[in-house]
DNA sequence: CGTTCCCTTGACACCGATCAACTCTGGTGG
DNA sequence: CCACCAGAGTTGATCGGTGTCAAGGGAACG
């Protein structure tokens, strides 16, 4: 089943023309290993990039060899819908695990938006929700302090995962080496890894082996001031 | 002139036809006195708010009464074009200044997205630069330090104020409080107080009555580590 | 002419950064 | 099967940037 339909069709009325016209779209699949980059800052594709499997990060390198992870694609998440219009990549996005990648060709995608008012407007949710989740982080590093940065950011991929059916009892894989999450959350690793056994201490979760086991959702949550609102996983207004 | 029109004819080609069809849109013309909400969270709007002239802050109120601001609304530019599809606002929109803002129908804009592709293609763009702006923002307060953020801050209006013709000579309206940068930039008032001091200090702006000039943008670029390129001020790719 | 924001300044506290080991784990090759 | 190794996680000591609290000054406005 193709993530993206999955996804789509949690809000959104699709028809069974559009469901093909999505796998169509998607025959082109690349997987791209662990740690090497799916497009590069100044990179002009002619493709649209769709994460089927695995997980991907959005990042900006800054001058000082300091790096800021701006998102987590998971599966059915687009990397570059922006490159349809916009002339280049201002960020990169490197793979976390092995990733299988969708390449669908900008003509494509762009003849798919023309031909489908509904699944466009699908898509044009998805996008607002990205931008919703990036408000949210802006939230995030400004003010919250460490442990609430780090608490909201699994309460997001816990509720974003779950939402996409990768987790059962609680329990999800969250690919992300501390290093990874300290250049999401604003911090340094040795914090991050502190306030980490903070939370295991406090009862909420363990983590180890790259998976993650939410112990208390609810005091979770409540410490993180997460409220899932902001992922609209709600229907399009038509 | 519309703001809107000047801005989308920098990147895209309308016709007269366009032209009209965003000027009728605007039609229905609200001025919001300073410090006012435009927009609150959990509003449903029937219209889409498009700043005429002004300024305007997006922001969340978190529980403990802190408040991060998430954006900055100047002439041109949309307060919610995705209310068109999400269910609710989920922050809310005040005004800086007095702004005078157009409610557009949310069924005339959907009318217009409909009957005129080089004009949906030219919004289109509009909010992947505002997205971009978010990412920026991520790593500004990721990734830099108090100094930093503050002056790339003021590099970041200083380019979009000058893309809308309200920047002579490096000097332009700044209408924000020190508490308003504070909470833009993730940091407490007086540290912004001391911050824009040293700025000050080392001869690169001044700042007073809510003018800014900006004595040295090279040097200030480079202390911000500023790069314009993800505003994309770029022709849109056909 | 007083009131209310807003800006400014100083003293001090503390969260998170930095630096430098050390440990653990999983993978690889002999 | 074991020895080794690199990457990731952990720990401790110390430093510094930014927050906090409190007070005072200045300018706009009724």
């Amino acid at each position: 089943m193709n993530p993206l339909i999955a996804k789509l069709e949690r809000v959104a009325i699709l028809t069974d023309d559009d469901h093909e016209a999505i796998t169509a779209a998607c025959r082109d699949v690349h997987r791209v290993p662990a740690n090497k980059d799916i497009i590069r800052e100044g990179d002009k594709p002619d493709h649209v990039h769709l994460v089927l499997d695995g997980w991907a990060a959005r990042y900006k390198d800054l001058p000082g060899g300091t790096r800021q992870i701006i998102a987590y694609l998971i599966p059915g998440d687009f990397c570059d819908l922006h490159v349809t219009i916009l002339s280049e990549m201002d960020h990169g996005i490197f793979a976390l695990t092995p990733v299988d990648v969708a390449y669908i060709p900008r003509t494509a995608m762009i003849q798919l938006t023309l031909d489908r008012p509904s699944l466009t407007r699908a898509l044009w949710w998805a996008t607002l929700v990205d931008e919703a989740v990036l408000r949210e982080w802006i939230v995030n590093l400004g003010r919250r302090d460490a442990l609430e940065r780090i608490a909201h950011l699994l309460c997001e991929m816990h509720f974003r995962m779950k939402n996409i059916g990768l987790v059962h009892d609680d329990r999800f894989d969250l690919p992300l080496t501390q290093d990874e999450i300290a250049d999401t959350v604003g911090l340094t690793a040795v914090h991050t890894n502190r306030m980490l056994q903070t939370l295991r201490l406090d009862g909420l979760l363990t983590l180890h082996g790259r998976v993650l086991t939410i112990l208390d959702i609810d005091r979770l949550r409540q410490l993180a001031g997460f409220n899932p609102n902001y992922l609209y996983a709600t229907p399009v207004r038509q």
